[in-house]
Parts: structure tokens; sequence; C-alpha cells
DNA sequence: GTTGAACTTAACGTTAACGTAAATGGTATA
DNA sequence: TATACCATTTACGTTAACGTTAAGTTCAAC
């Protein structure tokens, strides 16, 4: 296809080196194919790669994020299936929520230090030399 | 002083093995004292290692930490140097903010996962074998 | 058809944050 | 004072996520 990306043009896109891209298609996230050995990268290739950075931005590691696709990619063709899949997914929902509350608290404790030191920063101004 | 913790006690209040709070000696995060060789945290320390086990909860690293840290302990003496301090915690502030949306939006996108594989499952259950 | 940029694989190097092992010394208790 | 346990430093090992050559292949342009 003339419509797939060269792995430089993927890199481009997505602020990486061409090494990173390499790397992801070593440990199974990505699956491009060749032409005369050439990777080329279609759209649903491109449509995994930003579930990996989006999974990366949020700090999850690239093994997690292997998992976490997996369950996109499944088309469970079980209940029982479908119910671990959303078993999983309702254990990270709850891992993010943690992670939410927890940043919460580190805002108000250094809102709390910013302030402290706006009042000294008013007092000492205040004074003379 | 006898209030002060050894090196295994710290390691059990924090749950972490000697080791790591060796490491954090090793790269200037605490500064225990010794008594016959032996590491002695005072309080002051154990306050440190709050900190920086808080900091690690949080995603950052034992770099920015000791920065952050040394924010803390810095008893600024000028008015230049206290606005330094406070514009690095402002910026920290942004950050501790950008993550927060990227979170939040995390969320919302893993919600509308789950809801699909929930209206799957309900079809599914709903249909004959 | 030759050059030069972009691509390939293979493999070793790097950093953070410890783990682990070896050799040695201090401490508490029977 | 002998035993057992806890401590010390030194130093090499480990994992994740790439960086960095090296040596060769293919494409694009002239």
């Amino acid at each position: 296809m003339v419509e797939d990306l060269a792995i430089a043009e993927v890199a481009e896109k997505f602020q990486v080196t061409t090494r990173t891209i390499r790397y992801y298609e070593e440990i199974g996230l990505v699956h491009p194919h060749r032409e005369n050995g050439h990777r080329r990268f279609s759209r649903k290739d491109i449509t995994r790669l930003s579930l990996v950075f989006r999974g990366k931005k949020y700090g999850f590691q690239l093994e997690e994020i292997k998992n976490m696709i997996q369950l996109i990619d499944l088309d469970p063709s079980g209940v029982q299936q479908l119910e671990k899949t959303m078993e999983y997914g309702r254990r990270k929902m709850r891992e993010i929520d943690r992670r939410l509350v927890e940043l919460e608290q580190l805002k108000t404790e250094m809102n709390s230090w910013l302030q402290k030191f706006e009042e000294e920063l008013v007092k000492r101004k205040g004074e003379p030399l």
C-alpha cells in the first residue's frame, strides 16, 4: 500500500527515534509487514502505536501496555473470556483511581509549601536590608 | 541517642530492604550519623526518608526528589534564592497538573472500553448458544 | 550505474534503582 | 568467650527501555 508509512515517518509522527519503533516490534507491540525487507506500517499499526504511546504517557510499563493492547485485540469469543477481560479492565481502573487520589494529595501538599514560601517572600520584601 | 533507629528498623518501617536505605545514603538523600560504624537515623532522617518515599509513590525519580528535598532544606537566605526556589516549585506544580489531566483522560477512555465490553457481555448472555 | 540517504540485522553499551554475594567487624546473650 | 545475629564496605549482577556502532542492503536521484 502506498499509504503505509516507513519507519522514519512513524518515528517522526510520534517524535521518537526509529530505534524505539524497532524495539516495539522486537517485544511484540506491533507487527508491521515488509516490502523488500523494509518495514511498512498500516493504519492499524499506527493505531496500535498510538495506544502504546498513550499508555506510556500515563506511566505504564511496556509489558503492561502489551497486556492492555491484547485486551483490545481480543475478539473474546466466549463469555468467560469476556469476563476475564473485564476483570482486568476494572483492576486497571482502580489503579488509575488510586493514582489520581495520590496525585491530588501531592498537589495539595505542594500548594501549601508554595504558600509558605510566598509568605516568606512577602515578609522579606517588606523588610529593609 | 537511644531513640535513633538502626538501619533494619528503618527498612522495616518503610517496608523496603536495608539495601534501599544504604543506596539512598549513597546518592545523598539522607545522612545518618554513625555510632561505632553503625548507621543511626534521627527523627530528621526519618522525616527526609518519608518525603523520599512519598515522592517515589508519586512517580518521581530519585534525582528529582533530591532536588525537591533540597528546596525544603534550604533556608533560602536571600530573596533571589527564594524566588528561584518558588519558580521550581511552580514548575513542579504545573507538571502535576498535567499528569492529573492525562490520568483523567485515561480514566474516561478506559471507562468507555469497559462499557463497550459490558454491552457485549449483556448481548451474549441474552443470546442462546 | 553510481552515489548517498534511508533501511536492515546483530550485538554491545547505558542508566536507574536496587539485588546479591563476599569478606569482615560489632553486639547480645547464655 | 563462644555463638548467633546484625552491621559494615566493596563490588559485581539485573531489568527496562532504549542508544550506539558496525556491516551490509535498498531506494531515489542524477
